[in-house]
RNA sequence: GGCCAAGUAGUUCAGUUGGUUAGAAUGCCAGCCUGUCACGCUGGAGGUCAAGGGUUCGAGCCCCUUCUUGGUCGCCA
């Protein structure tokens, strides 16, 4: 049927008390009918929300009546009818225009619709792949109509606080150059180019410094980039960032600027103030207090270093590893002794195994002041009384530690704090903690590759008082490097930029890329920097990740409209696919995985 | 690349020690019903138990392989 002369006036979800009396025209999808023979109710439901339609033979007449009987689930229909209030007894309070309903006059049925694969209810549970194969039809739920909505929302404040800033908004391009260092870049083949291939950008970050050298001095944009590394709930291979960079600045100005945004979307999405300026923490105090650069501080249970009191106590585990150069370190699950039976404690000796922890010392101290602990044997009254006061342990408190290397025990006894805080309800979540972390290390050592790596990018600039310490000890050399962090979740990082190529070519050497890789892969740059690059620094942040956290959503998939499963497919198209090979050989690409075999 | 979990009706799930024709709820279809709102009542249809192989008199269940999906470690400048 057509929808000649049945335009609507307005959406379902908003008939409301007051238009009582109005004739209204509606159109939307059937939600759901319900047949009493005389009468038929149907659920008629737009993106606004829905409305309850009364077929009645008498108002309608038989056509109309017969046509309303024969609705069923998603069909489209326009109809014409007049806003009744309903009898008290008759409202329903679920709905939140129940208390009135449409008495149908005309209906036109627009398209009939196949029993859909799954219910378009907030309520149901479908499994993942079953929901992001009929994406079309999950997107008709009021929830994910929703976020998609807040998304759109977030993302204009935040384009409209970067005008109000004076940053101007310059695209670049998607068909870029290929990188080294970093993660896996998506690669396109040239057909005109036989054998050369573009690469898909992870960031616009060189074309964002090229802009600041070519005097726009305030750039952003909402930038989709690509990573073709494994899917996690909170990473997508391709996703949405907001990316920053400003001319003659220092880490404050920029930090300024992005807090700013930060607050705009909290306050005028969410009615939330936060207090300016946020408060920093450099990355060591994070890594010894947390044991996590995107510490989660909605609670505390904070590491502790016990290194030195162990020496000499006969524990082996515990002296090997100070003797090898590490750390040994404790949290306090403060009163928990009651909740963790030996058989919990087992399991999360088992959790800290996964990040390469090779076990879980831990000392129980009972509400009625029995003391029990893995290495009872070496526990001495004085190792006793050390620990305690260390740990600030009291009655019915847990104690964990880990002996290992440094990096080893930050990382287990972290997880281990956010595990033990969310199994146990320690956490918060009406908290939003939106925190800096600051002076990252420049590089890290990298042991499969036995060279340091840059810790955040090779263009990042060092702190000047560490300048002497590259000769000396480049793992200790602090970067001016940044991450924003939001209730232990890393939303974006940034840092101060090398703007001048002897120091770029400096930093090149540091991480081993030769003079003439270097050339050959950022030789541009290199040059760029010839012709008087203003000192530069920026920022970027994860759109999707910053919706997800806002519309409280576990996976980056709720917050994207056509998000990827985590195999990096599309499993309603589905994608990726087999081309023909007509395409391939004007890609000049000869085999379709054949010879992989061999 | 590794580890863990899952895959049974359109959907969400149950399925005992391996034993008759694989069940429930919901949805769907048909009939009845004038105030339902998770409408109700009666009846009906609907299954490659992910795929392949093996063990067995007999496999949804046990074993092997593969595939798919989720989570995760590595990875993610």
């Amino acid at each position: 049927m057509s929808l000649t002369g049945f335009k609507r006036t307005g959406y379902c979800g908003d008939v409301s008390r007051e238009m009582v009396g109005q004739v209204v025209r509606l159109s939307g999808w059937v939600q759901r009918t319900r047949d009493l023979g005389g009468v038929v109710f149907v659920w008629l439901r737009d993106r606004e929300g829905m409305v309850q339609l009364v077929f009645d033979e008498a108002t309608c007449g038989s056509d109309c009546f017969r046509l309303g009987g024969s609705l069923r689930s998603e069909y489209v229909v326009s109809v014409e009818g007049e806003v009744r209030l309903r009898d008290e007894q008759a409202v329903n309070a679920k709905l939140k225009n129940g208390d009135v309903e449409v008495f149908v006059r005309q209906a036109v049925l627009l398209n009939k619709a196949e029993t859909p694969p799954i219910y378009i209810d907030d309520n149901a549970d479908e499994n993942e792949i079953v929901r992001l194969k009929y994406r079309y039809l999950d997107l008709r739920r009021p929830s994910m109509q929703k976020t998609l909505r807040l998304r759109a929302k977030v993302i204009s404040v935040i384009r409209r606080h970067m005008e109000s800033e004076g940053f101007t908004e310059v695209e670049t391009p998607i068909l870029t150059k290929s990188t080294p260092e970093g993660a896996r870049d998506f690669l396109v083949p040239s057909r005109l180019h036989p054998g050369t291939f573009y690469a898909l950008p992870q960031s616009p970050q060189i074309y964002k410094q090229l802009l600041m050298l070519a005097g726009f001095d305030r750039y952003f944009q909402l930038a989709r980039c690509f990573r073709d590394e494994d899917s996690r709930a909170d990473r997508q291979p391709e996703f949405t960032q907001c990316d920053v960079e400003m001319s003659f600045i220092e880490e404050n100005d920029i930090q300024t600027v992005i807090e700013g945004a930060f607050a705009a979307v909290f306050r005028e999405v969410m009615g939330i103030e936060l207090p300016l300026p946020l408060p920093r923490m450099t990355w060591i105090d994070a890594m010894n207090r947390y044991g996590s650069d995107k510490p989660d501080t909605r609670f505390d249970m904070q590491l502790v270093d016990i290194s030195d009191r162990v020496a000499g106590c006969g524990f082996g585990v515990f002296e090997s590893a100070v003797e090898a150069g590490g750390t040994v370190r404790g949290i306090n699950a403060k009163g928990l002794a009651g909740k963790l039976p030996r058989k919990e404690i087992d399991k999360l000796g088992e959790f800290v195994k996964t990040y390469r922890a090779k076990g879980l010392a831990w000392v129980s101290l009972g509400e009625d002041g029995s003391v029990r602990s893995s290495f009872n044997k070496f526990l001495t009254d004085e190792l006793k009384a050390s620990l305690f006061e260390a740990m600030n342990a009291e009655k019915g408190d847990v104690l964990f530690f880990v002996a290992d290397k440094k990096q080893v025990v930050w990382q287990s006894l972290g997880e281990l704090r956010k595990e033990i805080a969310r199994k146990h309800g320690l956490i918060d979540h009406s908290k939003y903690n939106l925190f800096w972390v600051t002076e990252f290390p420049l590089l890290e050592y990298s042991e499969e590759e036995n060279r340091f790596v840059a810790m955040h990018h090779p263009f990042t600039s060092y702190m000047e008082e560490d300048r002497d310490l590259i000769a000396t000890d480049p793992g200790a050399v602090r970067s001016k490097a940044y991450d924003l962090v939001l209730n232990g979740i890393e939303m974006g990082s940034g840092s101060i930029r090398i703007h001048r190529s002897d120091m770029q070519s400096e930093m090149f050497d540091l991480i081993g890329l030769s003079q003439e890789e270097a050339r050959l892969r950022f030789g541009f740059l290199l040059d760029a920097f010839k012709y008087g690059a203003p000192p530069h620094g920026g920022f970027a942040f994860g759109i999707d990740r910053l919706i997800m956290m806002l519309a409280d959503k576990d996976s980056l998939r709720d917050v994207i409209a056509f998000p990827k499963a985590q195999g990096a497919n599309d499993l309603m198209m589905p994608t990726p696919s087999t081309v023909h090979q007509d395409q391939l050989d004007m890609l000049h690409i000869k085999t379709v995985g054949a010879e992989a075999e061999e």
